[in-house]
DNA sequence: GGATTATATCCGCCTTTCCGGATTTGACAA
DNA sequence: TTGTCAAATCCGGAAAGGCGGATATAATCC
């Protein structure tokens, strides 16, 4: 019950709730794109992946310097299930369509400035 | 986005999520009936109950000197298929069995003491 | 080794939340 | 109207959570 509770307290904040459904669209982010999508400090970006990893929403994989996050493959079914659920009312959150398309304008502006 | 946070963070309390799932298999309690299954004080179950209530999880029904409480029956499309996760969930839950029979217990002695 | 870059953690501060006893409100009955 | 019972709200204190700059760690490259 507690443990319950507290994986659902895990997505009681707008921020996290911003990066999961962002990992939910995008798949695989390192810390510095969440920085540039949300545009927070990246110790808060930091912050809020590590209450996710603790509360097993997200794994981490690290490639050199970069450290990866992505949805927890072996969560729970109730996880799973909450987190389709959030997908299904996700599209018609303005927020959402907001930093997925900041995401967007963040990929291509990155592409110009390495090419 | 927000008031999505909001919503979730309503049931990422231990107290609360044992309140929503009584209520959930019991249909209609009061605020006494809740004082006496969880075994806590009268305010803390109020201060509660009213968090439920401003988070449009619970409807509530005067009844003489009683205060009824539900499950809201007008709730979003994704609180209805939060709550049936979570029943599907709560199933295998101690605290949930628990709950549940003394609540059984709470109803038994109640109408012998009344009869 | 030393510099650089990305990320994690530390720190003090502030806000929110929770607690439960005490008080107030509201409804009913005598 | 007065008393009583259920419930809501108030209150002060404790605990938890969020913030972001500063610092520490970890990997890479020269």
């Amino acid at each position: 019950m507690n443990h319950l509770a507290l994986t659902i307290k895990a997505l009681s904040d707008p921020i996290r709730l911003r990066m999961v459904l962002l990992l939910q669209a995008e798949g695989e982010l390192c810390v510095c794109d969440l920085m540039a999508v949300l545009n927070l400090p990246q110790s808060t970006v930091s912050r809020h992946l590590a209450y996710l990893k603790r509360s097993c929403w997200v794994d981490t994989r690290r490639q050199g310097v970069w450290m990866y996050y992505t949805l927890s493959r072996e969560s729970c079914i109730f996880c799973q299930e909450f987190l389709q659920i959030l997908r299904q009312h996700a599209g018609s959150l303005p927020e959402v369509t907001a930093d997925r398309n900041a995401f967007a304008a963040y990929l291509k502006e990155k592409s110009i400035t390495c090419s």
